[in-house]
DNA sequence: CGGGATCCACCTGGATACTG
DNA sequence: CAGTATCCAGGTGGATCCCG
């Protein structure tokens, strides 16, 4: 895919650009985990050294992870998840949800629990006004005020709202 | 990423195998907004048409979508969510909260609206139970029932609970 | 309209070795 | 421990053409 082409559109395409690869999602949950350093990465996943190198920068870069050197001489480093890394961790525990339901043929083996007490946790959505779970089969995507010249032509031609009304 | 290598461990890890590709979670949302032709997806992605038939093939065999024949000679399909492929949708819904948040610099340009009334919805992830939202730092993934051999090694060796209580 | 078949350039990951 | 450097194979996407 060509970087960069339809990242002007929707915020579901950019978000997927910035992190919708395998690795850096799997880095992400272990972040979430409290993995915090190079080799911890690299035992978990298996991941080769220079692609895990690459893909902790890009995250960096991205402003999802923060890196921190712990000691100079020789440089060390650990990673740990900025503010917006962790706003993401609602989308890995969706994700979670989603693989123990359609992807878990021997049964559940992820499960999300409080540190401290250990209690499971059953994420669902909900709309924040109403706390009702959200019905998706009657909603839709669709535009808002910033939209583009280009995404309001493409809504136009599909008769989509260009906004949501008040 | 060798496929299906760590597929035995964690549900998260399954599920981004499954479908944790930029093209078929774009498909996915398009999808998700009413899109079910061939040519439909084509144009709105501006994708070739062999990756495009792939990846539509993947997704009918892993089960988040049907292909349905409406006419014979010559033949015409179009594609539709199965149950699976909905219960996608809270996923790409916490992506585009997570766009919108941090991936919009020139503003607001994409959201999830009801397509009778055309009002706004904003998700967010709760937990089923309390209906409280989620404070993802006090939490961890766990193990579960189904750990396999090689996942209570990992738990154990780092220390990670391999279970929920109840 | 709904794709299948080809071809090719390139990119990316894996493996391995090495270094402060 | 925390990466960087190198090399190589092959997979993948884009482009194009074609067909019922």
């Amino acid at each position: 895919m060509k970087k960069n082409d339809r990242t002007d559109l929707c915020s579901i395409a950019r978000a997927i650009d910035k992190i919708g690869d395998h690795w850096s999602l799997l880095i992400l949950r272990d972040l979430g985990q409290g993995l915090t350093y190079f080799d911890e990465f690299q035992k978990n996943l298996l991941i080769a050294p220079g692609v895990l190198s690459k893909r902790l920068s890009t995250l960096v870069s991205e402003g999802l992870v923060r890196k921190e050197l712990y000691q100079d001489n020789p440089p060390r480093a650990r990673y740990v998840l900025t503010k917006a890394g962790e706003d993401f961790l609602p989308v890995l525990a969706m994700i979670m949800v989603w693989g123990n339901e359609h992807s878990s043929p021997s049964g559940l083996d992820t499960q999300l629990v409080d540190k401290s007490t250990l209690k499971k946790i059953s994420p669902i959505v909900v709309d924040a006004k109403t706390k009702e779970p959200i019905e998706f089969s009657k909603l839709t995507f669709a535009g808002g005020p910033a939209n583009s010249a280009a995404k309001i032509k493409v809504l136009t031609e599909r008769n989509m709202p260009l906004a949501a009304v008040n």
